[in-house]
RNA sequence: GUGAUCGUAGCUCAAAGGCAGAGCACCGCACUGUGGCUGCGGUGGUUGGGGGUUCGAGUCCCCUCGGUCACCCCA
């Protein structure tokens, strides 16, 4: 190992791996685009209040895994940690909602938190998702939530559970979690410290704690489901109502937290059983009061995020084809080579594959080469075709040989695939 | 950020303080212009990096870098 690597937390994406997240993407953006979303990019970095404002600057991901930096014009930028506020962002400055009340926008591309790396957790990873912007009707979370599933089992997923719960919004939650933290705070022997500090701080994520005592002390606990307002709850109710309409089982679970701030009502998660403790392959939810925080009208939205890498963890055991060929050119010396070269970019031309080999090795070498890279023809060029002016065509299944002059080698190509299909 | 564990050839892994190895891959020969199979031979290593203990360190100790698992966080 030399003195460069990859930075710590950053994997490279080589050829070998390169077709899997090619099949990948493919798979999901035409779901994506089936469901009517439109693709979006966003800038990398954006101003780092974007973030401040948007996430929540009570949350770990503006707090602690931030890759912020001051510019050289002295603006202070960061590294997007996630999409949403980047979208809502360009929602705004583009007017997006004026000519179209339901905008629909997929995005793909990597994210960045500083964080300390394991299985299915990078500083740099991927992300594909999408934003629905414009409508606050329960029937679009169904939408939404099956477009997610749906993109999912497209990229080859399976045993997936969807976890959903509502946390709320600015009229019911703040009650709800005072009473929560009054539960808590009621019974401090009973509770880890970490705990008790998110009581005070976040009183929705003591739910999350994995220390068995605090899970008995909260048995007991005031669940959100039952606090809810009646807007909250009766949206809570015809979502599930229209999953189950539309037959996508979900487990409501009344302990499911978000851990970014701008996050009301349907809150979900989608868990892939093929993954270790990053078992959320997506995760999503309402956010009708960012457009407003972020300065723009009253504007209900909803979407979530895929975490490319989990995925293809999660997918890893499935077989995948390799990129091969149609026609690996073997050429002997190098007058053969350029005579090759020009066969070669004509039949790129015409669509086809074409490897050229460049080895100047024995014919052997490069049958076997050919062979290896899985070729489904070779052309043989050399002094003898050169002098004959008659190519040789070796079909690498059956063996056979066929001499062609080099102007019908294209359509001689043509027929043999069609025939093959 | 916390705890644990691992790091040996391109890859997967051996070597229980005493000669750094195997399989696969790669290169060559048998077979000088015809692939897959087979046989034989070969290239390839600062044992992640630095320091220490020891007659002697891949192995033990310390530091550091990186991976993994769990926490944390989250996609």
């Amino acid at each position: 190992m030399g003195e460069f690597t990859a930075p710590k937390g950053t994997k490279d994406i080589l050829p070998g791996d390169s077709p899997r997240w090619d099949r990948f993407f493919a798979a999901v953006e035409a779901v994506y685009k089936n469901y009517g979303y439109g693709r979006i990019d966003t800038p990398i970095f954006e101003k780092e209040n974007l973030f401040a404002r948007g996430i929540g600057d009570g949350t770990d991901i503006v707090n602690k895994e931030m890759y912020a930096f001051v510019d050289k014009g002295g603006r202070k930028i960061a590294l997007r940690p996630e999409e949403t506020a980047g979208v809502v962002r360009a929602y705004l400055e583009h007017d997006l909602g004026r000519s179209n009340p339901l905008v629909k926008v997929y995005y793909k591309g990597p994210m960045f938190r500083y964080e300390r790396p394991q299985g299915g957790r990078q500083r740099q990873f991927w992300q594909v998702g999408v934003e629905a912007l414009g409508s606050a009707d329960p029937a679009l979370d169904a939408e939404v939530i099956d477009c997610a599933l749906e993109s999912l089992g497209a990229a080859g997923l399976e045993d997936l559970t969807l976890h959903i719960n509502s946390v709320g919004c600015p009229t019911c939650r703040p009650g709800y979690t005072k009473l929560l933290r009054a539960y808590v705070q009621a019974a401090p022997d009973k509770f880890c410290q970490t705990c008790l500090n998110r009581a005070e701080t976040n009183p929705l994520r003591v739910f999350d704690c994995k220390n068995s005592g605090c899970a008995v002390a909260l048995r007991e606990a005031p669940l959100i489901t039952a606090y809810l307002c009646t807007d909250c709850a009766d949206h809570f109710a015809s979502v599930l109502t229209a999953l189950q309409f539309i037959g996508v089982a979900a487990e409501p679970n009344p302990r499911l937290v978000r851990g970014l701030d701008y996050y009301t009502k349907t809150a979900f998660e989608i868990k892939s059983t093929a993954l270790g403790a990053q078992d959320a392959v997506a995760a999503g939810g309402r956010y009708d009061g960012l457009v407003e925080q972020l300065g723009g009208p009253p504007t209900p939205g909803i979407g979530f995020a895929v975490g490319v890498e989990r995925v293809l963890l999660a997918t890893e055991t499935i077989e995948q084809p390799a990129t091969r060929p149609d026609v690996y050119v073997a050429t002997l010396g190098p007058k053969a080579r350029r005579a090759g070269l020009a066969a070669a970019r004509l039949l790129r031309r015409g669509g086809f594959a074409v490897a050229v080999d460049f080895s100047d090795k024995a014919l052997k070498k490069q049958l076997n080469y050919a062979d290896k890279a899985g070729a489904a023809f070779v052309l043989i060029v050399g002094d003898e075709e050169l002098a004959s002016g008659a190519y040789v065509v070796k079909n690498m299944g059956s063996g056979e040989q066929t001499a062609l002059d080099p102007e019908s080698l294209e359509s001689w190509l043509r027929s043999q695939r069609s025939e093959g299909t």
